[in-house]
DNA sequence: TCACACCCTCTAGTTACTATAGAGTCAAGA
DNA sequence: TCTTGACTCTATAGTAACTAGAGGGTGTGA
């Protein structure tokens, strides 16, 4: 006998929200699973163990794209797996240069923070100054080459 | 005599592209500047100023909303500065935040890296193995408490 | 029988752009 | 004068990875 999971019951099981393994499955990341009479999704153990590791490499920040590769060697387990190695190096590398970048911005920000200690009129701010006359002299960009790493801000949360 | 610059001469001296600049004027950073009889955009000093502000913020990483409150401050120059102090103080936190967690994470990646230093079939591949017995028991999200701290991956380069 | 929690599909919104398509404008060169 | 090419205009759609909503069907306990 085989578990049989409803779809809330696997969103609840891999905490993963109902609509996210809906739209896991229209990428391809998830297979279609069975339907009951009533069209609901039946969910197996294959399923279940799919979207955890699918859901862990998410907590570890990788794109879809990146576990989409990922399961494709798991689907393919006579294959040579140098590519995995690469695929995590070249993450992992990611994720080190955008923490060199957040710390290079943090200093910044500190910097400017440090000219407003007051309070004051906006006229007078030290931080409002600051943003206005630095960028007299055309700014030049910090482009990322961090390659896929997001930058600052998350949505969702506060 | 008061500069008048074109929406490409614009672009140039702030090293940003046209297409962001009419953006950040749909989106109401920038004011609507005069036209030309044909119905090109003239950009005066003022323009010029402001985008620099605004591409000096985003070179922070600030979201276009935190600029937007920034650039309040400035055009009401007689009101209290307390907010913008505020303002970057919680932007600070979210970018302070933003490294340490990554900072877990790239020690999480390079454990995991570990686990496959030679280079196997994809079914002896300690990587693979490991995302899937992780996984096994229910996976505990890290939900990011980091705000609007944005994740690893950033688009447009790589 | 009815309320209520669950499930279904489809569509649109989020951020900060970027990339087209299709059309008009302007200045220099042949 | 004509044409070529670089520039400008608007409007629309695409990006990543969801999230939220509308508008409907299903299943179960009281």
């Amino acid at each position: 006998m085989t578990t049989s999971l409803k779809i809330g019951e696997l969103a609840q099981k891999t905490d993963c929200p109902v609509q996210t393994i809906r739209y896991y499955e229209r990428e391809g990341l998830l297979p279609e699973p069975a339907r009951t009479e009533s069209n609901y999704r039946l969910y197996g153990e294959a399923h279940l163990e799919r979207l955890s590791i699918i859901r862990r490499c998410r907590s570890l920040d990788m794109t879809l794209d990146e576990i989409r590769t990922l399961l494709r060697f798991r689907d393919a387990p006579e294959e040579n797996c140098a590519e995995v190695n690469i695929l995590l190096d070249s993450h992992i590398g990611h994720v080190a240069a955008r923490i060199a970048e957040l710390k290079a911005l943090e200093k910044e920000l500190k910097q400017l923070r440090q000219t407003c200690n007051e309070v004051n009129v906006a006229k007078d701010c030290g931080i409002l100054n600051n943003l206005a006359t630095e960028s007299a002299e055309p700014v030049k960009q910090r482009k990322s080459k961090t390659g896929h790493v997001r930058s600052t801000h998350r949505r969702g949360v506060n």
